[in-house]
RNA sequence: GCUAAGGUGGCAGAAUGGUAAUGCGUCAGUCUCGAAAACUGGUGUCCUUACGGACUCGGAGGUUCGAAUCCUCCCCUUAGCGCCA
């Protein structure tokens, strides 16, 4: 959220930046005047305390002083105060939550330079970076590849919890724990703190990093726990890390990265019915978090993103760089890029990585505050997130983009060293048709790998 | 989960129905060539141009003219017991 000062005092401003980024500032005038009538009901109702305390005061001193006629009739005197203070509290009450509702809806100032555009259509491609693999045979997706390998199965996982969930199995499955201490070591090399957060949160803490319109379409609460909802991404869980607490100068930045399971309900979302890994209900991802003083925060964004980069290019998948426009940047950022990922088999970049520069807007709802060293003053500090690594959508780009003509799958070189082997192996054995059986030319040769494989 | 004791500013720690003592820390000023000590003033949030005022004792309600204090519900901490990957 903004400051409300801050809104007051630069109207224009923000008038426009809203105007810019949702067609209309119809909500930044309902918000003025909401906040006057509010502040006008806050001055009422302070005066109403003030007698209060102002008689029961006197009452006291009456008592005190043994002056019982007075004591009697300033008791009678106050007693229709608290009527009309409690009428004057309900009317604050309500006006309060109005005005926050429709603070919340203000959207985040942009940078200066968020490129203009209606929807995702219109984002600007910034640069592409790594070699586009060519195949000379007939490529297969990431679904039909996994399933030939019988490494993974989407039509268990659907069957015991519907669509978006996935088993991984064997090499698939290990692949998977090394894309995770692949992204963790390169992180810990820059120096981030490693952070393994709750996977739930309280109501208040997951709406402070997005907006309502996110938290319907994606957020899951858990029945009967009271408000406590599984985190859609652990940039939720380490903005919580700090709520309301105030940092010296000397403690920033806090530069953070974490690992976790993240669920989502994707209400809406295109391809979460199709088959596979690319859209899931639950993933795992290691996510990049800072806080850090305001004229720092532009520095870090490139951190951030240079830090994704070199975890593309050392698993050599080819990957773009793409400015998010005014139309497609959610309402809490100030400036947001993504990096896609090359996928072969649909001849497309796809979202693998999403950073944000938020600026104070998060950290506001939170009370997140810097102590500036000079004169004293609290600020609100900046937080920025970038994912460092997602790994169902890595699986996805590794199984097309390293799949060979047999189906079996290279490992990237930087990996082997967590897997502990360089290939995941086509199986020799294709019983599904009888045509395929016969074409094996050499069945004793794949007898002998069987029993390799099987004695290790 | 049970039992017991607790939750008051950055920290320690009083106030048991009369409007949050005090100490430490910290910041500024005086003094000093400078520092220390000493002294003086400030040190949570909000409204107000200002004068002022309101709020704040884990949270939410309630009783009362008035609640840190009494009542109800909830949260958390510590210790012991129980259960458990």
């Amino acid at each position: 959220m903004l400051d409300s000062k801050f809104i007051r005092e630069n109207v224009k401003v923000v008038s426009e930046n809203t105007k810019k980024r949702t067609g209309s500032d119809l909500i930044v005038k309902e918000f003025i005047n909401k906040d006057k009538q509010l502040r006008e009901l806050q001055l009422e109702l302070d005066n109403l305390r003030h007698s209060r305390n102002k008689v029961s005061e006197s009452i006291n001193e009456a008592k005190k002083s043994g002056n019982n006629q007075l004591f009697q009739q300033k008791i009678k005197e106050a007693k229709e105060l608290p009527e009309k203070i409690k009428k004057a509290e309900e009317k604050y009450g309500l006006l309060e939550k109005e005005t926050k509702e429709i603070l919340f809806k203000i959207p985040n100032i942009m940078h200066k330079n968020v490129p203009l555009g209606k929807d995702a259509s219109e984002n600007k491609e910034i640069k592409k970076v790594g070699q586009i693999p060519k195949f000379n045979f007939p490529i297969k997706n990431h679904v039909e590849l996994a399933e030939n390998l019988k490494i993974a199965d989407f039509e268990k996982s659907s069957q015991v919890s519907g669509n978006g969930f996935y088993y991984i199995k064997k090499e698939l499955a290990l692949l998977n724990q090394a894309l995770i201490r692949f992204a963790l070591d390169s992180l810990s090399k820059k120096g981030y703190e490693y952070i393994e957060t709750p996977l739930m949160l309280h109501e208040k803490e997951v709406y402070a990093s997005m907006d309502r319109g996110a938290i319907e379409q994606s957020v899951y609460s858990i029945k009967g726990e009271g408000d406590l909802n599984l985190i859609g991404t652990a940039e939720q869980s380490l903005l919580a890390m700090h709520s309301g607490d105030t940092f010296s100068e000397s403690e920033l930045p806090k530069k953070y990265f974490s690992y976790s399971m993240c669920f989502r309900k994707e209400v809406g979302a295109h391809g979460i019915n199709e088959k596979g890994l690319w859209r899931t209900h639950q993933f795992n991802k290691i996510e990049q978090f800072i806080f850090c003083k305001p004229e720092d925060s532009w520095k870090y964004y490139d951190d951030l993103l240079k830090n994704t980069e070199e975890i593309f290019q050392k698993l050599k998948l080819p990957y773009r760089i793409i400015e998010m426009c005014v139309g497609d940047l959610s309402s809490w950022k100030a400036k947001s890029h993504d990096i896609e990922v090359w996928r072969p088999t649909i001849k497309e970049y796809g979202e693998v990585a999403s950073l944000s520069n938020c600026t104070d807007y998060q950290a506001r709802k939170l009370n997140i505050k810097v102590m500036r060293d000079n004169n004293q003053e609290k600020q609100v500090v900046h937080t920025l997130n970038n994912t460092a690594l997602a790994t169902s959508r890595a699986l996805v780009a590794i199984l097309e983009n390293y799949q060979q003509k047999d189906g079996s799958i290279k490992i990237p070189t930087v990996l082997q060293k967590y897997t502990g082997f360089k290939i995941i192996k086509a199986l020799a054995i294709k019983p599904k048709s009888k045509t395929k059986i016969i074409k094996q030319k050499h069945p004793k040769k794949i007898l002998e790998k069987k029993n390799k494989i099987s004695k290790k």
